[in-house]
DNA sequence: CGAGCGATTGATCATAATCAAGCGATGTGG
DNA sequence: CCACATCGCTTGATTATGATCAATCGCTCG
């Protein structure tokens, strides 16, 4: 089922039936199922098919020589792993499961079909893949220039409003099923102070973090306090000028 | 001219007269000249058209409402400012220039009939677009996981291998006009530290900085200190089978 | 029950930030 | 042509944020 990506591209244009039938079909080809843990693709394989996550959260991370680990991205339901990075050779980054995860593999040959034949589904992807693009760009100013407190902060706001999008809050809640290590590795810090700074957090009442449920009582708040801006997330159907229901279709313009 | 623009493509797929022809006279369209400090365009803004620096450097930036700035990228001749992010509303970063600047303004309509057109060419832009990506990538791993002497080395042997793909360098020599505030901003440290950690790279001979000139003596033991791989920049003819001469040609992916 | 993992705590250290001042080159206006 | 302002670079002293090292605790699972 790819109801959190249909969700989430519905945020950007309204889809047909038609179009979101074939966005299903799509992904239902080949479901994976692996581990936590486990690797979908390594570094220096060469890349295959698109990934799409049905369930659980997956990330994009890089290793150095000497064992460090950066986790570039995380991946949560709806999310696809590099539309069109086939046309590299070699991966220049790894891609995991952060928890059990569910995943359909939907080859080349099928994006470019669905492509080809539904403009606004070539157009919304595009647009996801911009977003991508620029949450990656964020990710370099809230390491390069945000403390911990915000960086922390920062990365909750973002996933929250992410995980909106795709259906997946409860109210102020939403799942946050990641390690204080994986949030370290994600943030540029150590765990120890992950964990000292998410008591901080906790302390001042901006979250309440407990096994791997996150509540934000007061979004606007821990935005503030983390220099949050949801611009870069792109949020606000930008792409109504591309709906299924009436309004002119631009042509497709990559 | 868009020879460090052509250069650079052909260091993926050797392109024909006609196709190298297009590109300059598209990037011949309209020039535009600013000088140093100001801004192509700004976060807020709605993205017109798309940018291909000629001369001189650029960086793409965000600001913190409290003034904090980061670099997100360096743009060097030959590089394009976001090919398309025309498909966005708003601008959620800005773009300026780092030096004296000349570039072009390629419209929208015309980077399509050039990738209509020639799909070798839409080939390129795509590949550029996604080595791009793999850049932004590694800041994040740079600024995330790597110490200040490692993060400038790193910036240093990414750059040099940057110039030269677009033949800026010569010999062990590129130019490097920067000022070690944005040196700072870029990698997300304060002045004060990239001064102190310039002349380690310095005393341990590592690099010779002067004006705004860099020489790296032995690249590859810059490379060693600073956990370099060149792979992200994906400069290995990756696209041969794409080449003017001869060889089939792939149907165009994006 | 023991192993392993994730979270937590304490103590100490180090990297980098901050604050403040000075230097040298460049450029400009009186 | 000199005085002065500006800018980028440099230096010193001090501070602070976050890293490191090490150990413990609670929980789950085999």
């Amino acid at each position: 089922m790819a109801t959190a990506l249909i969700k989430k591209l519905e945020g950007f244009v309204h889809l047909s039936a038609e179009e979101r039938d074939a966005l299903t079909k799509a992904a239902s080809e080949r479901v994976r199922r692996i581990r936590a843990r486990e690797d979908i693709i390594r570094e220096g394989d060469s890349p295959r098919d698109v990934n799409l996550v049905l369930e659980g959260w997956a990330c994009r991370y890089k290793t150095l020589e000497d064992g460090r680990r950066q986790i570039i991205a995380f991946f949560i339901p709806g999310d696809m792993c590099d539309l069109d990075i086939s046309m590299l050779h070699e991966m220049d980054h790894s891609i995991g499961a952060l928890t059990a995860l569910t995943f359909a593999e939907i080859s080349r040959s099928t994006i470019d079909r669905l492509m080809a034949t539904y403009p606004r589904i070539h157009q919304a992807l595009a647009w996801q893949a911009l977003v991508s693009a620029a949450v990656q760009r964020e990710w370099t100013v809230n390491i390069g220039q945000r403390n911990a407190t915000e960086r922390l902060a920062h990365l909750f706001c973002e996933l929250f409003l992410r995980l909106r999008a795709v259906g997946r809050t409860h109210g102020d809640i939403c799942e946050m099923p990641v390690t204080q290590t994986e949030l370290a590795e994600a943030t540029g810090l150590t765990p120890v102070h992950v964990n000292r700074t998410l008591q901080d957090l906790r302390a001042s009442g901006l979250i309440v973090l407990k096994g791997r449920e996150l509540r934000i009582p007061d979004l606007a708040e821990l935005q503030r306090v983390s220099l949050f801006h949801p611009n870069y997330l792109h949020l606000d159907h930008e792409g109504a000028q591309f709906d299924a229901n009436g309004g002119e279709i631009k042509p497709v313009v990559e």
